[in-house]
DNA sequence: AATCCGGGGGA
DNA sequence: TCCCCAGGATT
């Protein structure tokens, strides 16, 4: 009889992992905490392919947890930018800053701590705790919250209080008693290689012999979809406006909100609103600009169709200047800043004279 | 406990 | 276009 406390899953899960598991992760050599904090907050709603060059170049540019605190925000949004969720790039900051001021400038080996420090949830409290100190906490992703779906046929989108409590009953209850990062790493593994969304690898999978949902034939209806909606739509105008040497104003977002923080282009709800920006800061006649391609982007909650509007050679008003909000930047400068991947898209496509 | 927030890439 | 990927914060 398997059931939620049948060790043989976890064994099952090592055996496999020993011959099958990834062992060449760069945040695997070596596998500090730093490194392994720096890899739990990158791989979050990311890809391990994608995530992977952003965390060599991170690293080499910021190697420990005092190089992060000290690092300006700017300089760790440019190393997360194309990455995402910027958020995640602001608190790891943040949290860098709150381990030197309250933990001597190293990542606190307690869960209370580390859930206390910004970006950081019970799962990658939990992950971080297992796989850098060997300890014994269950994580909840999205692989492993497939796998238990499947294995215990649990039904229900995952989302729902309900299903995630339950689920976070039965990875408490698989745990092993050793071997607490291996086991960490190896659900990981087996959710991204074996036990995947679509067509998963059943015939070859290492605890086949329990899984309620290959017995019941209801392997690709688990986990349970969210439910769909459809997206409101939003537009924007944004403003591609180069100077007499080529270099592009670039406008710093809010603080909150989307891409906040970020180095973007001016941008306006509709033409009268930047219409009248543009008056306000430039020389010249708005209705000269060029309307470029929409571009659309889709965010998780609203889609977005950028409108651009490109002039060549603009003169800003006297009284305008560079200063925190506001930059002239050349095209060979916009790797050093944090800018939106739609947005450094539309600046090197439309860079071109 | 319920709701909100948010980039990108693969299918 | 849809879906979801190593979730967390806010209320």
């Amino acid at each position: 009889m398997t059931g939620p406390g049948d060790p043989g899953f976890a064994a099952r899960l090592l055996a496999w992992f020993d011959t099958n598991g990834r062992h060449d992760l760069p945040w695997q050599h070596p596998r500090t905490p730093y490194r392994v904090w720096l890899s739990e907050i990158m791989l979050q709603q990311t890809q391990v392919t994608v995530a992977a060059p952003y965390f060599e170049r991170f690293v080499a540019a910021l190697p420990d947890l005092p190089a992060l605190a000290a690092a300006p925000l700017d300089r760790v949004l440019a190393l997360w930018s194309g990455l995402g969720y910027y958020a995640r790039a602001r608190h790891l900051h943040a949290a860098a800053r709150a381990c030197v001021a309250r933990h001597g400038g190293e990542l606190p080996r307690d869960f209370a701590a580390l859930v206390a420090l910004p970006g950081i949830g019970r799962s990658t409290a939990g992950a971080i705790l297992a796989q850098a100190w060997g300890e014994r906490f269950p994580i909840l992703d999205g692989n492993v919250r497939r796998v238990l779906c499947r294995w215990h046929g649990v039904a229900g989108w995952p989302g729902l209080p309900a299903v995630e409590k339950r689920l976070w009953q039965l990875a408490e209850a698989h745990l092993p008693g050793t071997r607490l990062a291996d086991y960490t790493q190896a659900q990981m593994d087996f959710g991204a290689t074996l036990c995947t969304r679509h067509a998963p690898a059943c015939l070859l999978c290492p605890v086949r012999g329990g899984c309620v949902a290959l017995r019941e034939g209801r392997v690709e209806e688990l986990p349970t979809p969210k439910p769909g909606r459809t997206l409101p739509e939003r537009e924007a105008i944004v403003l591609q406006l180069h100077d007499a040497q080529g270099r592009v104003l670039l406008q710093r977002r809010p603080p909150i909100g989307i891409w906040a923080s970020l180095w973007s282009l001016p941008e306006a709800p509709d033409h009268g609103a930047a219409r009248d920006w543009f008056e306000g800061h430039l020389e010249g006649d708005y209705a000269g600009g060029e309307a470029l391609d929409p571009v659309a982007h889709a965010f998780t909650h609203y889609r977005l169709r950028i409108l651009p509007r490109r002039w060549r050679t603009v003169a800003p008003r006297a009284a305008v200047r560079d200063n925190d909000e506001l930059r002239w930047v050349a095209p060979d400068q916009f790797g050093t800043l944090g800018i939106p991947a739609p947005i450094r898209r539309l600046l090197l496509a439309g860079g071109e004279r």
